[in-house]
DNA sequence: CTTGACATAGAACGAATGTTCCGCTAAACT
DNA sequence: AGTTTAGCGGAACATTCGTTCTATGTCAAG
C-alpha cells in the first residue's frame, strides 16, 4: 500500500535484480542478491523481497529457485524493449496501379518484410499493411518517393479519412481525403494550396485503404 | 555445428522453454521441462538441452539452476518486443522561429514527452530529439502540419542532407536539403515541382538539425 | 554378428537455493 | 519505563535442482 518509500537497501535489490536478469537470461537466487547489496544473511534478503512484493514492484513463486518476477512496468522501463506491431511490406504503389493488397499471410512469422512500428503511433492493429512510394505521383498528398505509408484494410470510410483510392475511369491510384457531398464524393488533397476533385460517380472509386500513417526515412 | 534437424522432442523442448519464459519470467528447471515433454528423466532433458546449445538454441550455466537462456533471435522472434529508441519530444517547429534545441535532460527518464521509434527506422540513436509540425508553411518540404520531425543534432552536415535551417536575415525556419557549391550554398526543397534557392552568405544559415525520419499519424 | 554412435530411462549424489526460527538492536509508541 | 515494530544477522533445515553413473534399446556401418 505504502508507495513511495524505499530504503537504500531495497533501490540496491531492485537494481540488481534487473541488471542481473538483463545479464543473465534469468533471475538472480537470494544469496547473489544478499551479496551483490552486501547482505549477509539470506533471510534478511527474503525479508526485503517480500516487502518489494508489498510495494508491488516484485512477483515471487514460493519454493522455486530464483522464482522472482520484476512488475511489467519495471521490465519495460529498464530496457529499451516496447510493444510493437509488425506491419507486412506487401508491395509499393504507383499512382498508375491499384495499390496490391495483403495476402492471408500469417502476420505472426509468414511474411519475410516487414517494419516494425511501435504500438503507440498507431490507434488500431487489425488490418495493417504497409506500402512503399514509388515515384514522385503523390506530391499532392504530401507523400513522397520512397515514403512508407501504412494502410489499414477498411469495409467503410468515414468523412475526412485519408484513402487510397483507385479511380478505375482514369486508372490511377491516388492519396486523398474523402468526403461525401449528397451523392457525389468529394477528394481532397492534403495540400491545403491544391483544389479538391469533385466525383461525380461515386461507383468509379475504389477505396483500397485507410492510410494510418505515412514513415519517411532520410538518408 | 549441424544447422536444421531438431528432433520431435527438441522442438517441444524449446518451445516450452519460452512459453515458460514468457508466463514465469523465468526459465524453467530440468525437471519442470521434463514433465511438460513427457521425458521421465532428468539426464534425458539434460542431454537435449546440451544438444539443443549445441545447435545455438540456448546458452547454458554450469551448477546454476534454472540457467537456460534463450538466444537473442529467439526471444525477439516469440515476443512481439523490439529495440527502441526514445526520442524526447523537445517542442514544436514553426517557420517563424528557430528550432527549439533538446536541453540536457536525462535521455533516458528525464522528459515526459518522448515517441518511442523503433531502432530500424534510425539508422544512429544519438542525439535525437523530435518536434510536431505547427502551420503549413513547411509544405515545400512535403511537411504538413501535426507531422512530427525527428532530428539530429550535428556538429556538421554534409551534401544533400535533409536539414532544419535558420534563415537570421529572412528570420524563417525551412527544411530543405542543403548543399555546398563553392562559396554558396543551395537549398533544394523535397518537392520536386519547386525550385531551389541559392544562398549568398553560408553565414546567414543555421543548420539546426539534420531530419532523420518523419512520422505523420493520421487520424 | 559385432561395434559404436545416438537416444533414452532410472537412480543416486551433492551442490544450490528457499524457508524458518531464534536472538539482537534501535526507534517509535503508550 | 515498558511495549511494540521494523530491520538485521546467523544458523539449521528441507527442498529444489543440476550432475553423473549405469543400463537398455535402436540402427546403420564394418
Amino acid at each position: 500500500m505504502a508507495k513511495g518509500k524505499l530504503s537504500d537497501r531495497q533501490r540496491r535489490i531492485l537494481d540488481f535484480i534487473m541488471e542481473f536478469n538483463e545479464e543473465n537470461g534469468y533471475p538472480p537466487s537470494i544469496r547473489e542478491i544478499g551479496e551483490a547489496a552486501n547482505i549477509s544473511s539470506t533471510s534478511v534478503v527474503n525479508y526485503n523481497l517480500n516487502r518489494l512484493v508489498d510495494e508491488g514492484y516484485l512477483d515471487r513463486d514460493q519454493n522455486v529457485s530464483r522464482g522472482i518476477r520484476l512488475t511489467e512496468k519495471l521490465v519495460r522501463a529498464t530496457h529499451q524493449l516496447a510493444d510493437v506491431v509488425r506491419v507486412p511490406l506487401v508491395g509499393r504503389i504507383f499512382a498508375s496501379e491499384p495499390v496490391p493488397l495483403p495476402g492471408t499471410d500469417s502476420q505472426i512469422f509468414g511474411t519475410d518484410e516487414a517494419i516494425e512500428i511501435t504500438r503507440d503511433l498507431l490507434p488500431s492493429t487489425e488490418g495493417l499493411f504497409a506500402l512503399e512510394v514509388k515515384g514522385d505521383s503523390m506530391i499532392d498528398a504530401m507523400v513522397n518517393e520512397g515514403d512508407i505509408v501504412v494502410m489499414r484494410r477498411v469495409p467503410e470510410w468515414s468523412n475526412g479519412d485519408m484513402v487510397a483510392v483507385w479511380n478505375k475511369e482514369r486508372e490511377e491510384t491516388t492519396l486523398k481525403h474523402i468526403y461525401r457531398e449528397g451523392s457525389k464524393v468529394r477528394l481532397q488533397p492534403a495540400n491545403p494550396r491544391m483544389k479538391p476533385i469533385i466525383i461525380e460517380n461515386p461507383e468509379t472509386l475504389e477505396v483500397q485503404g485507410k492510410v494510418m500513417l505515412v514513415v519517411r526515412q532520410l538518408n
